[in-house]
DNA sequence: CGCTTCGTACGATAGACCTCGTAGTACGGC
DNA sequence: GCCGTACTACGAGGTCTATCGTACGAAGCG
């Protein structure tokens, strides 16, 4: 009865209910190159951010299928706004589930980065 | 050349090598169920433990195959001893690559082992 | 109403992954 | 040397995944 169903009419979206969310689910969706670079995007800035503000290296039906990963896995929150689809993160229902899991995630995304040079 | 190669006519195994070790692939190890598994008993004990120690809902092939996904992503480090073989977490490479990232973890695995098993 | 932009759905393909069973190797004890 | 134990290697089956291309739908703008 948690999870978010989408109003009849709207462009809602399915997403998992808080308790829903999976640790396995969240690390299978970070392992993903692609994918942890979505969120890390995400973090860094903060606030909503639309799909095509993202330019990865892969055409735009492999995008929405990494979205749809993320959002299914409970990692991100996606909304429409007007034609846009707008990305969010879930932050405060993953720092409830998994306390300093993300801010850990994040950081050592951060840390690999810098030594690899990549960015 | 920092990998840790097999030495001739022994029976060591390679490891990937503290600076090889990559997020994603952490990630990925421990998004699996049984690995995930592994890696909570190996932090629970603190100690090294023989692959006979688990008791896995998988045939030993299978067993085999999720300690090599284990040590080949780097999380762990086997080494022989006798017929049995043993297995540690790589606890120090990872502290140290990923600050936090291993507690936050195996924090978030009870936290949900807790949440869902009630138990 | 057209046109553009943004994103989706569907099908296909190639590769990866989890699982298994069987056969085989290494070590230690008798 | 022989046998049991511990683990491995190989191959196969079935599923999942990442990627693409093309065709489509929804919202806004002229």
């Amino acid at each position: 009865m948690t999870a978010t169903v989408p109003a009849p009419g709207s462009r809602a979206l399915p997403h998992p209910a808080h308790e829903e969310i999976r640790l396995e689910g969240v690390l299978h969706a970070l392992a993903d190159p692609m994918r942890l670079r979505i969120v890390r995007e995400l973090a860094a800035d903060g606030d909503e951010l639309s799909c095509s503000h993202f330019d990865l290296p892969v055409t735009k039906s492999t995008t929405t299928h990494h979205f749809r990963v993320l959002r299914e896995s409970g990692v991100i929150r996606q909304t429409y706004r007007g034609t846009a689809k707008m990305n969010a993160l879930r932050r405060d229902d993953l720092d409830d589930l998994f306390p300093g899991l993300l801010d850990a995630l994040l950081a050592a995304a951060a840390r690999q980065s810098a030594r690899l040079g990549s960015g």
